[in-house]
DNA sequence: TATTGACTTAGAGTTAACTCTAGACTATAT
DNA sequence: ATATAGTCTAGAGTTAACTCTAAGTCAATA
């Protein structure tokens, strides 16, 4: 699979994918004869992995760090296992920040709706 | 309250505070005779209010948009119900994303958690 | 044969959100 | 009287994560 498939499969610019395979965050990509990007499976299920995560916030500190650790074989499981750890426990509160911020939000909808409702609106410090 | 202790209140820099305040994040504080910054009860709930929703990730621009909104008065009540409503999805969509990831960690982490009690590590893509 | 389109690289530029620096002012403590 | 601590401003610097630019290679097509 070359670059463009690979952007365009996992919407991703071809500037990102190069970055990424720079930075050390998917593996080295295979190239043809001419130089150019072959993405294996494997690289596509990092490329994925990547984007997975970065989504959801992680740090590219952090992916490239883990991918590191994994080139680095077995000895390094439990080194692995404490960063997911790690960033499960961030994720977590991400979330409670998130709803804490959807329940703030929730309750000025609700007085919005109201006010646009009966015409009225009530004294509102922000 | 002056901008030390505001700083020390909400963990939030003195550089942070001042900045939020020229970019239109937060009112323009009232200065006293040597026009040093006194933060009003008012004040400190915008301030509150941004590091909240900066919490759960909103962008300043968004928060910049609010706020002005607001001064505007009640003409811009309906925009500002708009704005917070789409606000509240972006960030129910961002939760979405978080679970997934969390999912994706649990499943690696379990994983590692075999490998290291059995010391047989399984084939893994990443 | 010339052009087009897909790819390559190294390195510069961009954006968001701070964060720091330097120089100035004032109030209080020694 | 001087030092210290807290504040101010304008503007420069930083960091993360891209994103763009320029100049080049190569294969297929008009």
């Amino acid at each position: 699979m070359k670059i463009k498939e690979v952007s365009a499969k996992y919407n991703i610019s071809q500037d990102t994918l190069r970055y990424y395979e720079n930075i050390g965050v998917i593996p080295q990509v295979t190239r043809d004869k001419n130089g150019i990007r072959c993405y294996s499976d494997d690289d596509l299920r990092w490329i994925e992995l990547a984007i997975c995560l970065r989504g959801a916030g992680l740090a590219l500190d952090v992916l490239i760090e883990y991918r590191k650790l994994f080139t680095q074989g077995n000895s390094t499981i439990e080194k692995r296992y404490d960063l997911l750890k790690n960033q499960k426990e961030q994720l977590i509160n991400q979330k409670i920040q998130i709803d804490e911020t959807i329940d703030r939000l929730d309750y000025k909808i609700k007085i919005y709706e109201e006010a646009m409702k009966t015409g009225k609106f009530p004294w509102e410090e922000n």
